[in-house]
DNA sequence: TTAATGACCTATC
DNA sequence: CGATAGGCCATTA
């Protein structure tokens, strides 16, 4: 049992249309300092097609430099396929597409 | 066990 | 706004 399985939990639950970033999936794993764990986990990535990396992004909303799917450019594909909106810098729209946490329950 | 690594975050200049 | 520095943690070799 590691922290790892964790966070694969947390980002699993992320729903489609929406992101979570590294601190909020670290938080919602058990630590806000796993961060870097995270980072470090979805690195590894021991269960591609199962961890939907994509959907989590950074604290600016931008994804790693250096994606393990094909680059941001798939990433940037997918979570626009999903309904995610994007910016012209080519960041997610936190502010309209940031995971709160919950699965279903929405903060109309 | 020690040392090294990393897809982070925050603060400061 | 861009760049730099430091700090935190877990995993791997």
């Amino acid at each position: 049992m590691t922290v790892f399985e964790r966070i694969y939990e947390i980002v699993r639950r992320i729903p489609s249309g929406k992101v979570a970033t590294y601190g909020m999936v670290a938080q919602l794993a058990g630590n806000p300092r796993w961060a870097r764990a995270v980072g470090y986990a979805l690195h590894s990535n021991p269960e591609p097609g199962i961890i939907p990396c994509h959907r989590v992004v950074n604290r600016s909303g931008g994804l790693a430099p250096a994606f393990a799917f094909g680059g941001e450019h798939a990433q940037r594909g997918l979570l626009e396929q999903e309904g995610v909106i994007f910016h012209e810098d080519g960041k997610v729209d936190l502010e309209r597409c940031l995971w709160n946490g919950l699965d279903e329950g929405e903060t109309p």
